[in-house]
DNA sequence: GCTTGATCCTCTAGTGGCTAGAGGATGCAT
DNA sequence: ATGCATCCTCTAGCCACTAGAGGATCAAGC
């Protein structure tokens, strides 16, 4: 994780200021390592910022019932089936576009440019 | 295709600007349209404005062999592939945390709060 | 002819989540 | 004492749009 995230982060409020040494180096103790720690890895889970804060925000209140938390995490789980989906519906047009490859050919009998301009073979695609 | 995308690709400079009416309004032919939806379709399956602007220069030269457009190609299925390789451990691993969903008990003891606080039983995921 | 509502026009600024770089101060090892 | 890495602050840039202001124009219905 990089140093101008780190900035980022605390000027969007995700994470505290923390305190300083005399030559105003920021220190950072165990609590503020761990909550680092902790939106390093929902963002690498693909949680967006404003989750992440919803999650920082509920697990500084342990006595709450964790619906909300469970919530959240369904939610993203969602998501990203919803991408990876999307992308297996790509991937599949794709390789269809590929696989009329036209190596050593001319663009102007190119598959590929031909099927990009035609939007004819995708059925429903991108309905 | 929303008009200020319409815009947007003018300004960037992959669609030519196009004639006018008397009052204004621009007037779009065959050809101007044709290149719009090649343009969609390229962004739909995901390809960068920089790629389409090379295809369609590209599209532009019938004579030349199709070499570079089959490169582009392939170099795009295979971002799609990482993409969906990354977010498929990315479901795996939201489910493991969603698998020991703890709905109805408090946050202190919340499994999803304390899977994404550490770290740990992440087998090399984000390595 | 007149109103109404949709569409168009130009323009600026904002989105998300960083990243890059300038220009300088400090810390640590040799 | 010297070198070099790291930190400090700050602004600006990235991608691919999207939103909205403030106004002009058009087509349809009455």
């Amino acid at each position: 994780m990089k140093v101008p995230t780190i900035r980022f982060y605390e000027k969007i409020g995700l994470l505290e200021e923390p305190p300083r040494t005399a030559s105003d180096r920021r220190l950072y103790d165990g609590a503020a390592t761990r909550r680092l720690a902790f939106i390093r890895h929902a963002r690498q889970l693909g949680f967006e910022i404003d989750d992440i804060r919803a999650l920082l925000a509920l697990s500084d209140e342990p006595d709450q019932p964790c619906t909300e938390v469970n919530r959240i995490a369904e939610r993203q789980l969602a998501a990203v089936e919803t991408r990876i989906a999307g992308l297996q519906a790509l991937h599949a047009e794709l390789t269809r576009i590929q696989a009329a490859s036209c190596s050593g050919g001319r663009i102007s009998d190119c598959r590929v440019i031909e099927a990009l301009g035609n939007h004819a073979h995708c059925d429903g695609l991108h309905a």
